[in-house]
Order: C-alpha cells, then sequence, then structure tokens
DNA sequence: ATAAGTGATGTACGACGTACACGTCCAGAT
DNA sequence: ATCTGGACGTGTACGTCGTACATCACTTAT
C-alpha cells in the first residue's frame, strides 16, 4: 500500500533487468572507496575521485548507490568483512571477547577512518556478522540476551573509545607533518608557559613521572583486562544466581542496544 | 631562531596592538558556531554561515582564527567549558568519576556534534582543567600516576564508546525523520526477511526476548557500574600492594595517554 | 606628520554533492 | 522479427564550501 521512500539500502542489489550490461556494481564502488580513505583519508573520499579511480564518469556512481551517506555506510560494512570471525567460539568467553576487540582495533589502525563515522546501527551483512559472532562469545554463560548484550557492548564501548582517542591522536600528528617527538618538541615550550603561569599539579605529574612513549598493545591490553575484570565479576553474579535475577552492583532492569550497535526491530516483522 | 608555522592555536590571543578596535573575538565566534551547530548540526557550521550570523563577513573571521580546524577545536574546548565541575573531589573515587562521566556524557546530549570529532588532544584551557580534575579524583589511592591515568582513560574511553553508539542511533532516526518506533516499523519488513532467509539465532533472539525501548540512562549506569567494578579491582589491588609495583591481571608497563586526552609534552620545556 | 602593521571586506578559484536532461543499449511483450 | 520501456552511463549545471589574495580603513609607534 504505501510506498517505502528508503528502502533500508541493504534491501537492493537486485539482478540485471533491462538496458545495458553493468559496468559497475557496489563491491567495486566501495573497493575504490575505501582505497582511497586508506590512501588519503575519508576526506578524500569525494564522488568525483571514486569515479575517476575506476574510470566512469561521476554521476555514473549514482546509477548503483543513493547517495554519499549510501557510500560509507557500504564501506564500513565491507570493511568489517575483514575480520577474521573463527567459526565458533571457544567457549572461553573472556579470551574469545578479546580476540575480538583486538581484531576490531586492528581493523581500526588498517583503516583509521573508520573511527571518524558516526556508527549507526547498520544492518549490513557484515555487522550482522559481528553482531552474531559476539553475541555467541558470551552465550551459554547463564545470561539473558539483555545481559549478553551489555557485556558485548561495554566491551566494543571500551574499545571504540580507546582507539578514538588513539586514532586522533596519530592524526594530530600526521595531519602536522610531525611525528611524535617533534610533535612533542612542538607543544613543549607552550606546557612550560603554562606550568609557569597557572598551577596544574597533574599535568606537571604526567610530564615528569608519567611513561615517555608507552606502546600503546601495552596499554590497551592493560585497560582492556581491567574492563574485562568487571565484567567477568557481572557474568558471575547473575550466572550463579540463575538467569532472570537481579545483578550485584547496577541499577534496575531494562536492556538492549541504547550504546550497541544492534538494530532494534522487535515487533516489527508484521 | 627557526620560525614556528603553527603556534599550538592556544598561543595566541594576544591584546590589541596597531590597527582598528576588534569587532570580533574567539568567544564571539566560536558561540556562534557553537549555536549553529546545536541548531542544524556540525555540517550546517561553514565559515560563511558563521559570519553570517554575526553580521559580519566571511573573510573577517581569518583574522581571529586560523583555519576552519582550529575553530572546532575551539568549539570543542568551549563546550568542555560547561563541565560543573566540583571545586575538589570529594574523596569517594568511585562517586567523583561516575559524576564525571555522567556530567560528559550529558554535555554530549546537549551538544551532540562532538561525538563527530576527532578528538585528538587539545591543549585548551578547558581540557587541561577536565583532565586535572579527572586525575584529581583518583588521586591518593596509592597509585602512580600511569595508573591514574589507566583508571580515567578507561572510564572516560568507555563513556565515549556508549555515547559515540547512543548518538549514531539518534542521528540515523533523525536523519530519516522517523522516531523511533516509525525506524522499527520501517526496518522490520527488511529484518524479518533476512530471518527467512539466513540463519541469525542471536538476532532472533534479540528480537524477540531483548527489551524494546530500554531507557538509555538506566543501560548506561549498569554498563558503567560494571566498568567501574573492574577498575575498582585494579584500584584495590594496586593499592595494597602499594605504588610502583606489578598489577594483578595485566602485562608489563608502560602507561601514560595512547588512549586517553592527555597532551604527551615530557622533556619538552627547553 | 608619517610609517607600519592590523581589522574588515570583496572578489575569485577550485572542489564538492547531486538534480536533471539526455543518449544508448538490452530484455520482455507483441 | 519488431517494438518499447526501463536501466545504464554521461555531460552540464547549480549552489555551497574553504580560503588565497588584494584592497581599504584605521590606530598606534615613531
Amino acid at each position: 500500500m504505501t510506498s517505502e521512500p528508503p528502502p533500508v539500502i541493504w534491501a537492493r542489489l537486485s539482478g540485471q533487468g533491462r538496458g545495458p550490461t553493468r559496468t559497475l556494481d557496489h563491491a567495486t564502488i566501495t573497493d575504490a572507496a575505501i582505497a582511497i580513505a586508506d590512501q588519503d583519508g575519508l576526506d578524500a573520499v569525494s564522488m568525483r575521485k571514486v569515479a575517476g579511480r575506476m574510470d566512469h564518469s561521476t554521476m555514473s556512481l549514482y546509477r548503483h548507490i543513493g547517495s554519499k551517506d549510501d557510500l560509507i555506510e557500504l564501506m564500513y560494512d565491507a570493511v568489517l568483512g575483514e575480520l577474521a570471525l573463527p567459526a565458533a567460539p571457544t567457549g572461553q568467553w573472556r579470551a574469545d571477547v578479546s580476540a575480538l576487540v583486538r581484531d576490531l582495533r586492528r581493523l581500526h589502525h588498517r583503516h583509521p577512518w573508520i573511527g571518524r563515522l558516526g556508527h549507526r546501527p547498520t544492518l549490513g551483512p557484515n555487522s550482522i556478522r559481528v553482531l552474531e559472532h559476539a553475541l555467541a562469545c558470551v552465550d551459554g554463560l547463564g545470561l539473558d540476551i539483555d545481559g549478553m548484550l551489555d557485556v558485548i557492548s561495554t566491551a566494543l564501548a571500551f574499545t571504540r573509545g580507546f582507539v578514538q582517542s588513539e586514532l586522533g591522536e596519530m592524526e594530530a600528528q600526521q595531519h602536522s607533518g610531525m611525528d611524535q617527538e617533534a610533535y612533542h618538541r612542538h607543544t613543549g615550550p607552550f606546557i612550560t608557559q603554562l606550568l609557569s603561569e597557572g598551577t596544574y599539579p597533574y599535568l606537571k605529574r604526567l610530564i615528569q613521572d608519567a611513561e615517555d612513549f608507552p606502546q600503546p598493545d601495552v596499554v590497551f591490553e592493560r585497560r582492556l583486562a581491567m574492563v574485562l575484570d568487571g565484567l567477568a565479576a557481572t557474568v558471575t553474579a547473575r550466572k550463579t544466581s540463575g538467569p532472570t535475577i537481579e545483578r550485584a552492583s547496577g541499577g534496575q532492569d531494562g536492556g538492549q542496544p541504547a550504546g550497541g550497535t544492534v538494530p532494534t526491530g522487535k515487533g516489527s516483522g508484521r
């Protein structure tokens, strides 16, 4: 009856109909766009450049995607496909979740531009694949689905936040064309000026006592372990007391995404 | 001797010299830009619109800021100034950190566009103020500065990740002009099609069993409590064994940002 | 009084996303 | 075998963006 104006983007791809044989498809376009983003950053991705890289006219892209925003969404989902998810979790939820977020972090390093994305929940095939795997990692622990979501969403939120800061720092450096040491030399005079003018006790301690160039991998593992400790406590608490029960340290109930990249589609199918 | 090409951005503001009296300053420009971003989103912030809102010519802005990127950085720091940080922490680190990240989350709701920012570490006055307060919250627990950084950076990373997903979802909805329920109705048919074509056990459980419209505040509190549980374990472990000691569950050493919004300027002064 | 540097402005350039009007080709109906 | 309508690819064009540059107006240091 009613016409569907934006058909979810992922519900297209239909086969060949009338007209000339296609010389372009989603995969080709997306790959070209990703190549540009990897090489020169997300801002360098323009419809003209994407088309140019494939020796096509700019507007030909619009025969296959609705807008640049759609292309970005395709790019995000495509890149998620690079995650080498195991066929099935090992059953060691902590190791499984660690492996997943580590892989996700590596993905962000390989494609730094995904950090810039708004991360609205997508329904792309790879997004769903990741969702399925992530939830599978925490299945069989005696948690209900909302509890499972809490665990994996929290781990993912931490990872995203960490990586975002990490990439921000990298970008700040290479945006100004300086390496980390040059950046220090550059901001140094301003910081000493700050310290002489005002009183910043912790900034001072940071500069004097903190590790100079910590290895990001080590820092990530250390902090991830802290987060997982917290998740483990919850898992234990909710498990021993069985499913559908009050938790140890938190508030009331409710559940589902709100903070997770998860489609909320209940009650929708007819 | 050597000229400083980008003078840290925060090292300007110099007083009036020769020439006509100023009719513009950083605060005025920044406020106008923030007003536009709050009203119509970050993409609506253009130099022309910012200037227009103050009845000035576009190019007059460039007498006060170096580029649009600089303006964005000013906006971010300015908005951080809205955080109502208490004069001093209460000494209850868990409550203090909770209050800080709750406030930060509210800030993101008030100015959804900050989620889109790259979050490269800034040296703005308010960023430093927040840094000082955050570290003060976890002082006196027997942690060295790197341990303190671990605790607050982890809490902040989780918060940023959570909020990012939260805002992404909101934006997805209002971008398409639908409320949450309409969005469900819209994606519903596609999801049921998915479920009938492939096998997605967890997606199915999500749709069938998960809470429909959980209150975001409740979800945030619940997951935050999980993260803080993990931090608490670390705090206890490192505290009882005294400062400068191996930690409970992690790797070797190292420390400092890498995942935190913290200036790394050690060894820089002179 | 004069010189010098600064604030505001107008014009202009290249790049962007994309609406729209074409031509071109092929699968289905005739 | 022919027709035809929809899909594919393209070129042109419009409005918007960031900002380089030249210019004028003004205030202070000399």
